[in-house]
DNA sequence: TAAAAATACTCCATAGGTATTTTAT
DNA sequence: ATAAAATACCTATGGAGTATTTTTA
């Protein structure tokens, strides 16, 4: 499984079209099927109830839309902070708790 | 950024050596090098020195490790969770607090 | 000089495109 | 009859392999 097959999944439950969300991300409807079957096999199960108006998700497609999102967001967050860290905008990032002060923000340290 | 960069770099940083995580990737070293190369060129910046014995991770690579591992368990147990909901061994998990319980657990339902 | 990674190139698997068919309303 | 996904087939990008060179401790 690579991001693509979940970015791709996301566009799809987002849109509720295999075409709309092919459109979406740039690439054809037949593609994007076979990607979503690939990952469907690799899941063992359909993710997507293929109605002939829109689609619609299956319970293990509800699930696997949830923590998708999660796994996009996160990536996005990882790489920003990535490039964040490159420009010395930020190091490590350390969380002290002074003496019954309540946390409330970050410490910048070198 | 697909997940192949993640894994691939998490075994770099984890044998400290590209010869051995492309053995361990069962693949061979120049296309792990390759893929690292880019990894480093879409985020901007080198994520790891290169060392006549061995590497070391730059601050970047360090802070990149850590969202890497995080991402990658995220996906593994994600797969799990979608093949179990097939499976039928759980559906949607509600997580509730009644009056004053602590919550222990997790609490399946139809 | 001896490890280990980078380059240079080649090959092939597969992501993606085009044309068409199937399906369900 | 029509909207939308599946199928069939083709193309080509880029992931991976082999051989070799470069680097630096």
């Amino acid at each position: 499984m690579e991001l693509r097959h979940l970015r791709y999944f996301v566009a799809v439950a987002q849109t509720g079209h295999f075409t709309r969300a092919a459109e979406q991300l740039g690439i054809s409807q037949p593609p994007l099927s076979q990607q979503i079957q690939r990952l469907e096999h690799e899941v063992g199960t359909p993710l997507i109830k293929r109605l002939t108006r829109g689609i619609e998700l299956t319970e293990t497609g509800k699930t696997l839309y949830k923590d998708a999102c999660e796994i996009i967001k996160l990536t996005d967050a990882a790489l920003e902070r990535a490039r964040n860290v490159a420009r010395g905008i930020s190091g490590t990032v350390n969380i002290g708790l002074l003496h019954g002060v309540q946390p409330c923000g970050f410490f910048f340290a070198a």
